[in-house]
DNA sequence: GATGAATGAGTTTTCATTCAT
DNA sequence: GATGAATGAAAACTCATTCAT
């Protein structure tokens, strides 16, 4: 009954039942948010009903509420889950990368390789936070509206230094100039998505580089 | 009761009994959609009861449903009839323009006053459009993907044409211009709602054509 | 269809229409109500379910959210309901009386009517108000305690002015007579719910007042 | 698993072993009776979860049902816990009483020391029992029913041996005198609770009686 | 044509009870 | 024996839609 009984032969340190457990909470939780990640993107907030999400993730209703306060809950955090998650990956880019322009294209990459593995994600991202849903909580936007200042501050830092090392023509808004990457990444991706006769526009990392660089390289 | 029987009596060519009820019936639909356009603004589609719509249009749930076909029809009109509204706002201005820099201008012109103009209409012009929203019906999307294809194309051109009369250095998709055109004034509109630190970005045009333009300009 | 036309011949110049309309939901809003009554008093409050109300009294869910905002809100004026009709029953009682004795006399005896035509629901109002139910709603109970603190004071009232007139013996708290008067004729009318092996009590007006009265009167 | 047999081979005349389990499990069972009286007195029965008796007492739901068949259970061995604790405290308070007026005062005693004691318990039991609640199990309505006629006729008892000792004066029903004993003194206390504008009533045990016996006293 | 009362299916959420560990 | 995670039935409440007036 006592794991320690059990384990008290070898040196062990470290970390044993309050971790079982607690990893196995943890894992259904992501289960579960995993599933209303699918539904979500699926068919949108209002239009996935709690059964829905307790059926396909094969818990009960009752379990789901063992793990999120509410609805609400749920979706806050799944969506804070998601956006963390891609946050972390260019956050992580953005470190490895040997200079500005390397972290741009590391930038680029992450985005696009985020965009192409889950395409469903992204609508209700884009749904619901670049549209700046009025029906979010409140704290779910400012939360999300955070981690995107600070993106879009570390980029707007690689500009400026790529600017002062001479890399970079000088401008006036190195801010804008994240602003400009990120939107037309965003917006060059999503075109993909787009109806339109042609879908000419090259997606790759130079080309977006070069639609903002066109000159702008010293 | 019919008006008809009263004006019989003249010639009537230029009678227009039935265009007047025509002409009510249109201004009573676009009341409804007015009502529609700030209601779905303030709390979503969801969050929105036909009652409600009811309530502040003056008219009795029954006759809105004389008007459009159910919900999903008033929502999907109102959202046409905004994106038009928009659309053909732009359209208008960049036929006026003198050349093709007056004519971005006036996009970018027209684009801020809109947006000034309703912050409410976008957040969920940008929810349900721009998020390519999973819950819209197809058959919206498409529409206004349509529309948004239309006016990528005609900036486009506009590119197209700066280039090929020497206005503007020669690039490889101009379509990608104007994808970033369109792109990167939204951001920066949509910026203002952030709850960055600072709001030091501007937003009049010239700044976010000097993003573009940094030596693109011959 | 417009009953203007059907009285238009006479001289019809109190109410119409809006009357009609009116007396029709208050007469639905009453049996709702009755309904309410009776399932409460049956099963208590949490016992009984909003569609069980509904089927009960032949309408929908929906409908019974027409009359009343919420449960709370039906039980609420269910209760409020139940006390006023009581107590207006023993103020006009008191009202016609001629003198003290006979207005306690009044007192008993249409609380003893009161009780017999409605065992069940006494045992709701005993259940709520005399047992100052935690989970009423405060302001439901204050206004119980409103009413039943007036039929108090009245009664107290007679109890000083028989006093006064030398008809009873001078006590040093009115007050406390009429609360006996009032808990000694309750418990007698409950004793009758009781399953003691004697129900030997007479429960007509004078005995109670008897027990009360012994040396009391002048 | 049977005790029994582990202390089997020595004397067991003074043995307390399974008594030891024994003590112990009651002693569980009212700390586990204790919680449910203070959260059903503070939230009634049907707002009070077996999580949070769980909770509050420190045991698991899992316990609880090895300590209660039910919910229905609980509420009803609580219930019958609470009555037999005041009854028996009154029963001791007449046993001590040297004579039938000393009693009356020592049960008026008793009683007012138990509704100071806890109010909110006294809701509850006015709730519960005194209002006859048509959601109690039948049973438990018996069983207090039982009680109450129990120390009605005790009571009554008094008051016939009094008069019959020539100590009061003689009545017809002297069941009723206790009855009007018991309901005044209830709401006298209960007035406390009262929102009426005068507190002015005297609490004290003899005021009680005062009312009662003005006259009836030999 | 217009109205708005009525409908009832569908949603979120709670909680008594069980049972594998 | 004790535990508490899991269950799922049931409840309050909403709202798109219809239809008698």
């Amino acid at each position: 009954m006592n794991e320690q009984s059990v384990n008290s032969c070898a040196g062990s340190v470290n970390r044993r039942v309050p971790t079982r457990k607690e990893r196995e909470r943890l894992a259904r939780r992501a289960e579960i948010l995993a599933v209303a990640r699918e539904l979500f993107a699926e068919k949108g907030f209002h239009n996935v009903s709690m059964q829905e999400v307790a059926a396909r993730s094969e818990f009960s209703t009752g379990s789901l509420y063992a793990f999120f306060e509410n609805k609400d809950a749920l979706y806050h955090d799944m969506m804070l889950d998601l956006t963390d998650d891609f946050h972390q990956r260019i956050a992580l880019a953005l470190d490895e990368a040997e200079d500005e322009l390397a972290g741009l294209r590391a930038y680029l990459a992450a985005k696009a390789e985020r965009f192409q593995q889950n395409a469903g994600l992204l609508r209700l991202y884009f749904k619901e936070s670049g549209g700046l849903s009025a029906s979010i909580r409140e704290d779910l936007r400012e939360e999300m509206c955070t981690r995107h200042n600070r993106l879009i501050e570390r980029l707007g830092a690689i500009f400026q230094s790529g600017i002062q090392r001479g890399v970079f023509q000088p401008v006036a808004h190195p801010r804008m100039l994240a602003l400009a990457l990120v939107s037309l990444s965003t917006a060059v991706q999503l075109d993909g998505f787009g109806i339109g006769p042609d879908d000419t526009i090259p997606k790759d990392p130079d080309s977006v580089l070069n639609v903002l660089f066109k000159g702008l390289l010293a």
